[in-house]
RNA sequence: UGCGGGGUGGAGCAGUUGGUAGCUCGUCGGGCUCAUAACCCGAAGGUCACUGGUUCGAGUCCAGUCCCCGCUACCA
């Protein structure tokens, strides 16, 4: 490995925190954590000095809800789902040095640490401003707690940051009779005081260190992110909360007030540092701190998903800097997210493959779910598993390619030469030119590594193996065993060296297997730099018993899977008999007859530029043809719903939207997910006739 | 609304500083039989989202349009 590829000499890479309310999925492997063990695996295997750390993230608003909702306490929750976390981590082999926890003394005290340097330096703004506060449950509220009057469409139900109706973004100051939901009564405002993080008086600095510092470095769709939000200008950010579940604010003046997650959570990385060095008896400062000699500070390598980008480049970056003590990241590879079966993963619609149920279900297939994520990782685009797919790389790739090479080779030594590794007659210029291409490929993954492209390294593994059953199927040695076993002994050296080889470098992606592999072969390379070299096999060496590295998956595993998914979508449409809007006023049944509702039908529909909700509908109301402008584009595209019917509010104030003069309003049942459906005559009537 | 990323043969993806469009899987045909009917060879299949422009020449640069994903800050 040249220095030029890896020039520090010790590395500090985390992966994303966990939170700690939920299970993990393969979008989370996906995102930030086979990349970064296949990172750190490979920075090993070359000698570096690396920590890996890693943690749930236990604090934050989230955590309470969940908590409130299931009639528990935070720290149950917790608990609980950090010990699933952490189980499933290690069931399946990401080789955290630690896997630590936010609520951890050690991590209080040094995020309250870091917010009294800052403090005491005087970088915070100090800023009081009115807060909606529930004087039942003595507390401030989340924009997410308060509901009330849109003051822009007049509809009710509107949250304290948004209007889901409208879409309008509001503050929860503008809400027209505002509510707290938790205990259903009228907040009222209350000054509160808070800490700012100047992240405007960084921007120059950032614009430097980032923009300048690391075009070249950050992947495209990481730079192009932090380059817009620097572009849009930087606001102060508050940095605590008046919440009662976190990290307490260290001062006086600030009691009951937490820290903002999103100040303690990256924290988070540098005190399980410092729990794993105290653990083994290392200095963590090393690993985090600027060292005398700038050649010695560590390599900070963040691995994240697309959703992290901005809080690691930008606000997490600005603390360090801040603080002044500390080094800042090099890269922040960052993934785009994984699909699944053409949908997104959804934990609340358990639309997901959770990991504690493939091992279960899959006992001992960590390295085949390893193999196919990290040969569909998000990358540089989103990109989508399916269970098919699953299957076909797995028969047709890890059993078909490289399991049956392994294989090949294993059962032919056993079979011709009593498994021991025979030197036969001199190399020709085809066994050279394996041996010149083997010297290659270890280059070359790792060039693929050190460039964070993950899917380009695996594949050049297999191609490895593919190289392999090419020269077995050129060599033919099952037909050369009758008239010329002397070159059958150089042809299965070559082919052991070459399995050998394939061990050494499948290491980083393929852990389990590799291992396996080395017992097969009686040998074992835990050093990047043997692949490519001499060869690693001596004559006479002793193999191990041929093992089958992979089975294939059956069409019936597939299906049981495929089963289970749409099992959880069918009871994820059937739960949501929940939050069923409450009940209004009574009004007259005059007030009533004054809507004029008739049933119309829809003599065309066509997108609205530009907007993911709108379509824009010409009804035949049997009094005219108009045109309507109505958000259920999520649900129902423009063929489809011409030619229904529908009931339509004729009588509604015309009104603007997108530049179109919209003339009355369809009706739609709204489920509690805000699924829509139309309201209309179940048979066909004559348009114009009245509903009432 | 603004911004960022993406839109390449049936599927999943590469395409570095512009110079005849590649890979894996699938499909079809052939070979082989050591191997988990696995392996090897060959073939078919793309107007590189669309429209203009720069250039001797553009998937690759510029402008505009459309579609998908994400972010748009005090709810991680």
């Amino acid at each position: 490995m040249s220095n030029k590829a890896l020039p520090f000499k010790r590395y500090t890479v985390t992966s994303a925190l966990p939170y700690a309310n939920g299970p993990l999925h393969i979008g989370h492997l996906a995102g930030a954590y086979i990349p970064a063990d296949i990172y750190v695996r490979f920075l090993r295997l070359n000698g570096k000095d690396v920590v890996y750390v890693c943690g749930s993230d236990e604090h934050g608003a989230a955590i309470t809800i969940k908590a409130k909702k299931e009639g528990t306490t935070p720290q149950a929750i917790i608990d609980k789902y950090h010990a699933q976390i952490k189980a499933s981590f290690e069931q399946f082999g990401i080789s955290f040095d630690i896997y630590h926890r936010t609520s951890e003394r050690v991590h209080h005290e040094l995020s309250q640490e870091f917010f009294l340097n800052l403090y005491e330096k005087g970088e915070f703004i100090e800023q009081v401003t009115e807060q909606y506060y529930d004087e039942d449950y003595h507390q401030f509220l989340a924009d997410r707690y308060i509901t009330g009057t849109c003051p822009n469409c007049k509809s009710e139900g509107a949250y304290g940051d948004q209007c889901e109706k409208c879409g309008t973004s509001l503050n929860p100051t503008d809400l027209i009779n505002p509510i707290s939901t938790l205990s259903g009564k009228p907040p009222v405002l209350r000054e509160t005081k808070h800490w700012y993080l100047p992240l405007d008086k960084y921007q120059p600095w950032l614009e430097q260190w980032l923009l300048e510092g690391k075009r070249d470095v950050l992947k495209s769709n990481v730079y192009g992110q932090c380059r817009s939000w620097l572009k849009s200008g930087l606001q102060p950010r508050s940095m605590t909360r008046d919440l009662d579940w976190g990290v307490d604010v260290p001062l006086d003046e600030a009691k009951g007030k937490k820290l903002y997650v999103w100040l303690d959570a990256p924290i988070g990385y540098i005190s399980a540092t410092k729990q794993w060095a105290l653990d083994t008896g290392n200095d963590w400062e090393k690993y985090w701190k600027k060292q005398a000699n700038p050649a010695d500070n560590a390599c900070l390598i963040h691995f994240i998903g697309k959703d992290n980008i901005v809080f690691h480049c930008i606000t997490f970056p600005s603390i360090l800097h801040a603080h002044g003590e500390y080094i800042l990241p090099e890269n922040v590879p960052a993934n785009e997210f994984l699909n699944l079966e053409g949908d997104k993963l959804s934990t609340s619609r358990n639309h997901a493959v959770w990991l504690h149920e493939y091992l279960d279900e899959f006992p001992n297939k960590q390295d085949e779910l390893r193999y196919v994520l990290t040969s569909i990782l998000p990358e540089t685009a989103d990109s989508e598993f399916t269970w098919k797919d699953f299957q076909a790389r797995i028969n047709n790739e890890l059993v078909a390619i490289l399991g049956n090479f392994v294989n090949r080779v294993l059962v032919l030594s056993h079979k011709y030469f009593g498994g021991k590794v025979v030197v036969g007659s001199e190399l020709t210029d085809t066994d050279r030119f394996i041996f010149s291409e083997l010297a290659r490929y270890p280059k070359h993954i790792a060039g693929s590594i050190t460039q964070f492209r993950f899917r380009e390294a695996l594949a050049q593994v297999m191609n490895v193996a593919r190289l392999g059953n090419k020269y077995l199927a050129d060599a033919e040695p099952w037909k050369l065993i009758k008239t010329d076993e002397e070159r059958v002994k150089t042809v299965l050296n070559v082919s052991l060296q070459l399995t050998a080889n394939l061990a050494v470098i499948a290491q980083p992606f393929l852990p389990r297997t590799a291992q396996k592999m080395f017992e097969m072969l009686n040998f074992e390379g835990y050093d990047w730099n043997l692949a490519g070299g001499d060869p690693l096999l001596p004559a006479g060496h002793q193999l191990g018993e041929a093992q089958l590295l992979f089975e294939k998956i059956t069409d019936k595993q597939v299906d049981v899977q495929l089963a289970k998914l749409s099992n959880a979508k069918a009871v994820a449409s059937i739960q949501p008999a929940k939050a069923v809007a409450e009940a209004k006023g009574n009004v007259s049944f005059e007030e009533f007859v004054k809507m004029d509702i008739r049933a119309g039908k829809i003599l065309a529909a066509e997108k609205v530029a530009k907007t993911k909700k709108l379509l824009k509908l010409t009804i035949d109301t049997g009094l005219d043809q108009r045109t309507v402008v109505s958000g259920i584009a999520e649900f129902f595209s423009p063929e489809e719903i011409v030619g229904k019917q529908v009931s339509i509010l004729v009588n509604l104030e015309p009104r603007e939207i997108k530049g179109i003069t919209s003339q009355g309003m369809i009706l739609m049942a709204e489920d509690a997910d805000g699924r829509l459906d139309f309201v209309a005559p179940q048979s066909a009537v004559q348009p114009g006739s009245v509903v009432r």
